[in-house]
DNA sequence: TTTTCTCCGATTGTCAGACAATCTAAAAGG
DNA sequence: CCTTTTAGATTGTCTGACAATCGGAGAAAA
């Protein structure tokens, strides 16, 4: 059944992951950003372990860590649901965004001399390339990314450190807006209004971009699923 | 050797806990805080079993969630260790702190007609009555839980995802605090500003009382440490 | 019929022992 | 002294089992 372990840990994911729990967590996380897991379902462990044909601890590590992401919810003996988060939470995500990246923006135009600018910048191009792709994971993951890339250049330890439960909030939250697409145009533009205003050092534009990209964007979200 | 399996959870914390696996990661917790287990020390699953009698199983996923809290880091097939923050840690946290305190702040006194300030008075209250307790610990759970009750207050669930993630930041930043102690006095002093600007609802006190808190009681650290 | 109680199946939490994959450090060889 | 090999230790994963708990289907009572 199965042919060799090893060869299964390469085949788990496009992306290599050193460990059989990393190549399921990928996979779930993906079938909850491209819509093959909604909100509010309930996952079994035994189901898990036979579909990704994985032992049930491995699965029960996996759940475990994308329960830390806020992307699942779990209540001890009762089980484990893709979280479903209201207009409420979204709203407030973005203000908790809005801190932390302009939190972000003060570290970085604190010292310019670093090449943290010219990390931002590649980090743009790259977003840039993916940002019309075909796929929508590609592009959510593009996006993710991009936003990763920016607080890495900031040189916060701690801003990584909450990364991870950010980023599965982000991912939780678009979910949806992959399938209730909005326009592309105008999430490119706020996206270069942002680095632009970066790049030229300038805070206070800076600070507009961030709020209109997160507030505002998730107040347009929540219009559109409301 | 183990009697009833049962009788162990119950016995396992001083608070009752669900799960046998939080019961070892209260444990482990309060040995970091109490400097039982000291930063950059290397935990082993297999000792770690054998002193609490439970198993490998039940070890590895209370390690994975400390190490979510970023109380431990681990690195794939080399092992866990105790997180050993830096002085610029240290001092991330502090900012990263005071954006977060301002951003529950925001809320907390943006609708002045809940009762949110009665429960951030009643975690006052609760604060200035283990303050001084005997038990260094208890002292800690203390401060813990009291900044926890303010982002309760603010009524962000987003902030409450974030918190494990601080508060382990926060724990581990600290616990050299315990042996290194500082003036009691001063963050009695400290809190009560805090605590006495919010109920006032006087904004501009607050905020200050949060950057003294914050990066004040940091840097203060960081110079007794240095 | 509606309500409450009891029991059973399903699922999670935990255990034990085993093996594979990987790292670490000591021994062997140049 | 430095590199290479090898053996031991530790982590990652599997299988199979049992205990603890939840949820709902019936049975009993009102």
């Amino acid at each position: 059944m199965a042919e060799s372990k090893t060869a299964m840990i390469d085949t788990a994911t496009s992306a290599r992951s050193l460990t059989r729990k990393d190549g399921v967590v990928v996979k779930i996380r993906r079938w909850i950003i491209t819509g093959v897991l909604l909100p509010g379902q309930k996952l079994t462990e035994l189901d898990l372990a036979k579909n990704l044909e994985v032992s049930r601890q491995t699965i029960r590590e996996a759940l475990a860590q994308l329960t830390r992401e806020s992307l699942l919810v779990q209540e001890p003996f009762k089980g484990i649901k893709v979280a479903e988060p209201s207009a409420q939470d979204i709203m407030d995500l973005a203000l908790l965004r809005e801190s932390l990246d302009l939190l972000a923006l003060d570290q970085l135009l604190k010292d310019v001399t670093q090449d943290s600018l010219s990390h931002v910048a590649q980090a743009w191009t790259v977003f840039e390339a993916l940002e019309n792709d075909a796929d929508p994971l590609a592009r959510h993951q593009a996006h993710i990314a991009f936003h990763h890339a920016i607080w890495e250049a900031s040189r916060s330890s701690t801003l990584l450190h909450v990364a991870p439960v950010v980023e599965g909030l982000m991912t939780i939250a678009l979910a949806r807006d992959l399938q209730v697409r909005q326009d592309p145009k105008r999430e490119h533009s706020i996206h270069q209004k942002y680095v632009h205003a970066i790049l030229s050092g300038d805070h206070a534009r800076a600070a507009q971009a961030i709020h209109e990209h997160t507030v505002g964007s998730a107040s347009e979200l929540v219009r559109l699923l409301g």
